[in-house]
DNA sequence: TTATTTAGTTAGTATTACTAACTGTTAGCC
DNA sequence: GGCTAACAGTTAGTAATACTAACTAAATAA
């Protein structure tokens, strides 16, 4: 695909995409949850416990600022950490109970923000949303 | 559109955005501006000048939130302010010709990373884009 | 003319991010 | 075994971006 002919829809899509993201986050907020903090749950919940590091990797941050995050949550009782017996360097960090449950009631909050704002996307829309989403995941270097 | 068969696909689109998006803000600092700044400036430049209180608005922000940018900057030559005449509340302010230049370039090279990034695109993946980006510019509500 | 509303700033705080420097743990090598 | 490297995480200090509350100054309304 030539350059010229795609660049006009890329701007209009970014800049669109941040205005998108920037509606939803006011949602994550309102759930109770920061985008990275509801970001870094959601990875505890859905791969499950990770290391520090790993969950640093997964979010794109470096250790430190996990490092604060991780305790912040925990002194809200939404994560719990232990350290690895095998390695006593590592940490292990685990969503608790109430840390999946509000991860859970964010991300359905999240989702019927998602699902009002485009409720009448028509099915080509639809359609059209798979294709890009493959697009991206396609193109986008896979973390983790 | 029935809900249901929305939502896998307008929950991958939301996850993927947001890994796009960190992956363009970092292209854009690296040019020299951080994302905030960019976008300001770009609403300065394609918008023309405006006061404090549209700016904000415009960026989605407080007006706290938006003098301090202004003012950060104004330190860096990139917008300039001066009292309105007729009212000497306001305060309006326009991008200087380096701020113009800069933002002129950061906005190359986040085009040129998105294009990058999407270079393999099939034409209905490009024409998909288009779609999603109608849809998108429909469904939100208009600001400023 | 006085009171109210409006525009913007200042002050103080929270969150999220970084780098640099530190602690403690494991693994490698002689 | 014991010294050294590398590794995992934390702490400290800083910066940018956001907020609310409280303030100043200017314009408008009563």
């Amino acid at each position: 695909m030539s350059t010229s002919r795609k660049r006009p829809a890329l701007e209009r899509f970014h800049h669109l995409a941040i205005r998108m993201l920037r509606e939803l986050r006011a949602v994550d907020e309102a759930a109770g949850l920061s985008g990275p903090r509801a970001s870094a749950l959601s990875v505890l919940v859905f791969r499950g416990p990770q290391s520090l590091g790993e969950l640093a990797d997964a979010e794109g941050v470096k250790p430190p600022t996990m490092s604060r995050l991780v305790k912040a949550m925990q002194v809200e009782g939404l994560v719990e950490s232990a350290t690895v017996e095998h390695d006593q360097r590592r940490v292990r960090i685990a969503a608790t109970p109430k840390g999946r449950a509000l991860m859970m009631k964010g991300r359905e909050c999240r989702l019927e923000a998602l699902a009002r704002l485009f409720e009448d996307a028509t099915p080509r829309e639809v359609e059209a949303l798979g294709r890009v989403a493959d697009l991206m995941e396609r193109s986008l270097v896979p973390r983790g």
